[in-house]
RNA sequence: GGACCCAUAGCCAAGAGGAAAGGCAAGGGACUGCAACUCCCUGAUCGUUGGUUCGAAUCCGACUGGGUCCUCCA
């Protein structure tokens, strides 16, 4: 298995930590609003990941934050005339309904800031005990010169970085690059500490739920490559500084994901809502998985338009040919894959998921599958080879998370397959076609 | 201003030195009671331009056009 580790800039081997466990984490959202579907594509691509991972024999570990401390909860709340933890409840509550709606899964462990303020606390107490954090009227920065490889991950020497126009002036600060561990504050939601009442800055939550969770470097730590400066590069400068490591030996950056050819994001207002979207998710989901992670995509109504078509084909083959087996009681979930043509196909997909997860490759091997079910379902008779290929799509598909619902036939569909088929036969069409609408409702046809 | 990435058929998109995957759309044909579905067939000297090489979409340079980060953002 070959992964593409943003740290060390290359392509390398897999090797966990711990023999058949994975360990994984993956910047969470700060909840503050819906997730657009910019946001859509970490949650997506790293529950493949997990997915992957588990299907051919880990134990993974899958972590992912919720934010719920924040300047933009705090302004919400007060807009809003709420607490802070109403506000983070119910985008929380609207986070998860997305991810399910993606169909990535939500049975992951889900810690938030809250609940971790002693920990964070200690954390950044144990960066100052070391020397490599200063406190200031309250105030406590990070100090990145302490750090000689700061900027390894983001591939930026701090000289470009201080030549950046754009860094705004802290006097507080001992190096303009220093970051904030804990700000002083009454404003909002705010907690006693030894430096002074406040709350912490967002970098040193997912590291120190890391540490709390993991106790160990992780194998794998994931989210968009926006964050990849500074947050991520941040908190490998603080795991260094207190635990001796780069808090994960891996890690994934996704691509961004464009609105066609500009940049989304909340605050310029050019935003699509996953709650809002107009297609099936399952279609989006695979529009996402068409292109590598890590390259970016520009979003387009049209080009996701195609994926619609794809999808609804896919759906209605692997529908099809589950009904046909089960109608005819030939279905057999646990049948053995010994045709070489299936099989070939597995292989190439699992290949293609074990290049650095190339989930559009992957998409190939699901194509040629689909030619293969198309094919057998014109003659309808070779059962045996029906069932060994609906097993290796159904495995490809739950890899990707785009499984389709294949429900046995209840006595009364059967009983509809049946007259709709005499029908036919009796070359009674006006009856057939009353028949064939009524599958069709049922998606039977 | 600094750092970096990308450019493959009408559209989306793999491939990363040795014969241009796949999908969508389009056209032609087959199948069909009708329709849909499905099946078969049809498409690219890989932005332009110099170089390196026996050989380049793949490596290097220049140019053009997009984009990202340096600032809250996934």
């Amino acid at each position: 298995m070959k992964i593409f580790n943003s740290y060390t800039n290359s392509l390398e081997t897999f090797v966990p930590y711990h023999e058949g466990q994975v360990s994984m984490y993956v910047c969470g959202p700060t909840v503050y609003n819906y997730i657009h579907i910019g946001n859509a594509r970490p949650v997506v691509f790293f529950d493949v990941v997990r997915r992957y991972f588990e299907a051919i024999g880990f134990t993974v570990k899958f972590v992912s934050n919720f934010t719920d401390v924040d300047d933009k909860i705090i302004q919400k709340a007060i807009s809003e005339g709420v607490s802070e933890l109403d506000v983070s409840n119910r985008f929380i509550a609207a986070f998860l309904a997305d991810v399910e709606k993606l169909g990535s899964k939500t049975d992951y462990i889900k810690p938030r800031v809250t609940e971790y303020m002693p920990q964070i606390i200690a954390y950044i107490q144990e960066m100052v005990n070391k020397g490599f954090a200063y406190i200031v009227d309250g105030d406590v920065f990070f100090s990145v010169d302490k750090i000689p490889e700061y900027g390894k991950l983001s591939n930026r020497k701090l000289d470009d970085l201080l030549s950046g126009s754009r860094i705004e002036v802290n006097d507080k600060k001992k190096n303009p690059l220093d970051f904030v561990l804990w700000k002083r504050t009454v404003e909002g939601v705010h907690w006693n500490s030894p430096f002074s009442v406040g709350r912490p800055g967002w970098h040193t939550e997912c590291v120190t739920m890391i540490d709390d969770i993991f106790s160990e470097e992780i194998d794998i730590h994931g989210g968009g490559i926006d964050i990849m400066f500074p947050h991520h590069e941040n908190e490998i400068a603080q795991s260094l500084a207190c635990k001796g490591h780069r808090c994960a030996n891996i890690w994934m950056h996704n691509g961004r994901l464009n609105l066609e050819g500009e940049k989304m994001s909340k605050s310029e207002g050019n935003v699509v809502w996953v709650k809002d979207l107009s297609v099936d998710p399952m279609a989006f989901r695979m529009f996402l998985l068409s292109t590598h992670y890590r390259a970016p995509i520009a979003y387009s109504q049209d080009s996701l338009d195609s994926y619609v078509n794809e999808w609804q084909r896919l759906k209605k083959s692997v529908i099809g040919i589950f009904v046909t087996l089960d109608y005819n009681s030939v279905y057999h979930i646990n049948c053995e894959i010994t045709d070489p043509d299936i099989t070939a196909i597995i292989s190439a997909f699992t290949e293609s998921m074990e290049n650095d997860f190339n989930t559009a490759n992957a998409l190939t091997a699901v194509n040629q599958a689909l030619k293969i079910i198309n094919n057998l379902m014109r003659q309808k008779t070779d059962y045996e080879r029906m069932n060994q290929i609906l097993k290796a799509m159904n495995y490809m598909l739950m890899i990707l998370g785009l499984s389709i619902d294949q429900v046995p036939l209840t006595a009364n569909d059967k009983d509809l397959l049946a007259r709709w088929e005499a029908a036919r036969k009796a070359k009674d069409f006006q009856l057939a076609d009353v028949l064939r609408n009524e599958l069709a409702h049922k998606n039977l046809v």
